[in-house]
DNA sequence: ATACAACTTTAGGTATACCTAACATTTAGG
DNA sequence: CCTAAATGTTAGGTATACCTAAAGTTGTAT
């Protein structure tokens, strides 16, 4: 069984929403792969909590608060999804991994999950890599290799 | 709710049958901050899955098939608490993430992740790590630097 | 203008992993 | 050896996220 989280909805409508400029429910079940009956019941809940306005029969739009939640959410999906990248995963498949990690990954571990990528992303071509890391997480600074240009 | 799901007890378990010889209910569930019947409820549908034997007031033990998930899942555990360890994350933290991290990595990712925890763990001091990944991830050997020892 | 097609919601039901309260068993003390 | 305390199980109930079938709404085409 596939269960999916709220959050993924709250991801769903955004990504709809900037395309379409709205959310409806069926376009809701066919990208999560439900049926349609599933959303409308999540769309109601979504509401009550304050995170989407939904018009029966016209569909969904996210809140002030569902907004920002859906930002936060989307940051920390690509944190793990380039993450996954970089030791090798390919893009697809890391899409999908990330998508079921970011629900269950700490706001400390996200963020140091966030530095490394960021310290690799942002790394010339050949640096002591470890050492370097820690001492950008400790201090923000890189060391003498740092002007040496991006890869 | 902190739903737990059917592989961590597969772990709690097996972390009892180590040390004490048998895992009762009782301490399955203090182990996993549940109450007992809840326990006893798994226990009987574990054994349903040929994954525990379970005799009620005596407790459980793990089958052949159980111990063997047990391995694969503490396998999968370890790689991703020792590579949240590596990025900076406190021990105790990384185990709890990698509690719930475990049970939604793909067979591939937790591979590339296995694969990227050694290269790191047996690294020598000062590698060319991006570039060394990719050749290790590739054709599983080291570059140059390999002979120059270990942290 | 209306009837039908497409889509959505409502109603009622399932599986999973919890819970509390009540009942059963085992173990330890006297 | 028998009873009380500790431990475990059963019974019945909750929440969540799904489902199918039936009923409702909307939009379109003649």
């Amino acid at each position: 069984m596939r269960r999916i989280t709220k959050e993924e909805y709250i991801e769903t409508i955004d990504v709809l929403e900037r395309k379409d400029g709205r959310a409806q429910t069926g376009q809701i079940a066919e990208m999560m792969d439900v049926k349609p009956p599933s959303v409308t019941e999540m769309l109601q809940k979504l509401q009550g909590e304050g995170l989407v306005d939904y018009e029966p029969y016209l569909g969904a739009s996210l809140t002030p608060a569902g907004i920002r939640l859906a930002a936060e959410l989307t940051a920390r999906h690509k944190v793990i999804a380039d993450f996954l990248e970089i030791i090798g995963v390919e893009r697809e498949l890391a899409e999908q991994d990330a998508c079921q990690i970011e629900h269950h990954v700490s706001k400390v571990t996200a963020e140091r999950l966030q530095e490394f990528v960021r310290f690799v992303q942002e790394a010339p071509r050949d640096p002591k890599w470890i050492e370097h890391f820690k001492t950008y997480c400790e201090t923000g600074e890189r060391e003498e290799c740092q002007e040496e240009g991006r890869k």
